[in-house]
RNA sequence: GGUACCUUAGCUCAGUCGGUAGAGCAACAGACUGAAAAUCUGUGUGUCCCUGGUUCGAUUCCUGGAGGUACCA
């Protein structure tokens, strides 16, 4: 009873390449506890070197949850993962007081944290004929179509962003109700405590961390395993940098070298999303990671007090 | 060596019938409730190669030069 005060969620954010993985691992090492991964790259099986996974050494050593978690044929998403990590936590919490989730999806954080609304599992048929009018109907009808079947949505959405209007008129043509009509979602209340770290460093150390990041790619054969995908690459898994400048490679589009220097530029302005994200979470606690043990060992201190 | 064409933003290139200039990409900033490594939005960037001439005014027209590309020799 009185230790459910005591259970403790540690969230290990930040920017692609900082060096999540490792002090995950360090600070997995010192409490004794699992790892939960909030990647929505590294949950598929097949997509390993291009997602930068742990080590095996790592996966052997402590337990990793969400790595290798589904295949890239299967549909995956952050309403499902925020179900199941949160089941997996609780699971956890009965024999371990800590658990950690560390990762760079912003919005599979958040699914955990804060929850998102419950809708119901849209068929992807639904999707898939609403991607087709959009295709041959452009962007403005489905701005017509959604002001006329949910005008309060319409007024808060962007509605330059196709994906989001698809997204509502999905659920729309569903469930024949507004999507505004689901968004009532209640505080979360979890019982554990949770503390966030988001790792932070300069610009410039960030981006040379990625170009050393990429090369290391390259060479433990980032090109093979993206030759061996190459026939699935219509999957929204493999809709992801590293693999679809490698794809645009194979296709002869682009050469080799070019393939690498457009992973780096984009993975670069990934890094830049994740920031502009996480620097908005304010629940966030800052953590410069230049000196690597000072980061653990502050993280671990503030986890114990 | 000759002829033709080219030289404009970090890159690729539009354009100005003479009134000092844009697009895409990059860069930077932002948004984002089931595609999120996805998707979307905003903001600039300049000796318009140099030199002289014509002109009220030249990046634009003319002379000469430099560099590049193609063809001919």
């Amino acid at each position: 009873m009185l230790n459910n005060i005591e259970k403790k969620l540690i969230v290990i954010a930040g920017p692609t390449a900082i060096g999540k993985t490792d002090l995950a691992f360090q600070i997995a090492k010192q409490l004794n506890c699992a790892i939960i991964s909030a990647d929505s790259r590294q949950v598929f099986k097949e997509t390993t070197i291009g997602t930068a996974k742990p080590s095996s050494a790592y996966l052997n050593e402590i337990p990793h949850y969400f790595i290798n978690h589904v295949s890239i044929h299967q549909p995956y998403n952050a309403g499902l993962f925020g179900q199941e990590a949160l089941n997996k936590i609780n699971y956890l919490h009965q024999t371990n007081n800590y658990v950690i989730i560390v990762g760079g999806s912003g919005l599979y954080i958040n699914a955990v944290l804060h929850g998102l609304d419950e809708f119901i599992e849209v068929p992807i048929q639904i999707r898939e004929n609403l991607n087709a009018t959009y295709k041959t109907h452009g962007l403005v009808y489905l701005q017509e179509q959604l002001k006329k079947l949910d005008p309060i949505y319409f007024k808060k959405i962007d509605i330059q962003n196709p994906q989001r209007m698809l997204r509502a008129l999905e659920i729309i043509t569903h469930t024949n109700k507004s999507y505004s009509s689901f968004l009532n979602k209640k505080q979360l209340q979890h019982p554990f405590k949770i503390q966030s770290y988001v790792l932070e460093t300069d610009r410039e150390n960030l981006y040379n961390r990625i170009n050393v990041r990429v090369d290391c790619m390259i060479n433990e054969g980032i090109v093979e395993e993206a030759q061996q995908l190459f026939q699935y690459k219509h999957c929204n898994a493999l809709n992801t940098v590293g693999y679809k400048e490698l794809f645009q490679y194979f296709d002869k589009n682009i050469s080799i070298d070019q393939a690498i220097l457009l992973i780096k530029q984009h993975t670069r302005q990934y890094a830049k999303r994740q920031i502009t994200w996480f620097t908005h979470q304010n629940t966030f606690t800052k953590v410069l990671i230049d000196d690597a043990k000072k980061a653990l060992e502050l993280v671990v201190k503030q986890v114990n007090s």
